[in-house]
DNA sequence: TCCAAAGTTTAGCCATTGCTAAACCTAAAC
DNA sequence: GTTTAGGTTTAGCAATGGCTAAACTTTGGA
């Protein structure tokens, strides 16, 4: 392949992986939150996701549905939100990148509020490559 | 203001934010690439910012329609992408973040191929904060 | 028991960012 | 100077993820 074509490839492959990434991204937000609401106060309420993520109660219906539908959460009408097994791995797995994020941006002397809000941003678009550089990071930098 | 409302008001912050920079990236994605090509081959053309970003040529067609509005971006029928004064500002600030960003993850240890990769997704979600840390980190490390 | 407040759902709207197919220019080869 | 290949634009469609307003349940207090 001619070197010019190649830039555009890889430079395009780059690009193609964060709008995918912005897809499933914001159905990890939504279980993650999910198993917290679940995990602090017992169960999730569309109500309170809908607080927590600062969107309108519909849109938390909607989204709810597409979730449904790919079989991360299941509902009873005007009951509470629960996980299936599916959801929950997806839960733990966002949780874990979320964390190790975080801490390695708390590692590097960032302010816990930068902290927060950088690694939600970010956590979607880190490979496993860089998240285990990370936790290297924190480990080496902890002894 | 109650913990718990607290908690919500500071998390929903958080994803309020990251759904806003989805929103601004893109303008930044496609004014960067054409800045890149302006100082690689002299001039950007439609059909090669469609072929980087990975998307069709009517994509980028609609998305200069509103760079323009913007103010970032200017274009004669068929003829090449110029970029304002604000549009190279934009340019030049994207670039530099995202110099940053690799550069910091090429110093962590991780491979060049996924430094390009994560970099492009990262890139638009670090704060000003988290990249004065990355520089400190990168001549830090390389002192 | 009934009523009102709070939470949930539905309906219908909008903007964004993709796509394909077809029409349209431009420029280079002949 | 035509022709034609390749780049550009238009038109029209679809999925996503927001919103408000109105209708509907649930639940707890009077």
């Amino acid at each position: 392949m001619p070197t010019v074509a190649r830039k555009a490839k890889l430079q395009s492959a780059a690009f193609k992986r964060t709008r995918a990434d912005h897809s499933s991204e914001l159905a990890e937000d939504y279980v993650e939150l999910i198993a917290d609401l679940i995990d602090e106060k017992g169960e999730a309420r569309g109500n309170e996701v809908a607080l927590r993520l600062g969107v309108a109660n519909a849109t938390v219906v909607k989204m709810l549905k597409k979730l449904m539908e790919r079989g991360l959460v299941t509902q009873e009408p005007y009951r509470d939100i629960m996980l299936t097994g599916e959801g929950w791995s997806l839960a733990e797995n966002g949780r874990r990148r979320h964390d190790i994020v975080e801490n390695f941006l708390l590692t590097l002397g960032i302010s816990a509020e930068t902290a927060r809000i950088d690694s939600e941003g970010i956590e979607h678009h880190v490979s496993d490559e860089t998240l285990k550089a990370m936790l290297r990071f924190c480990s080496r930098k902890r002894a």
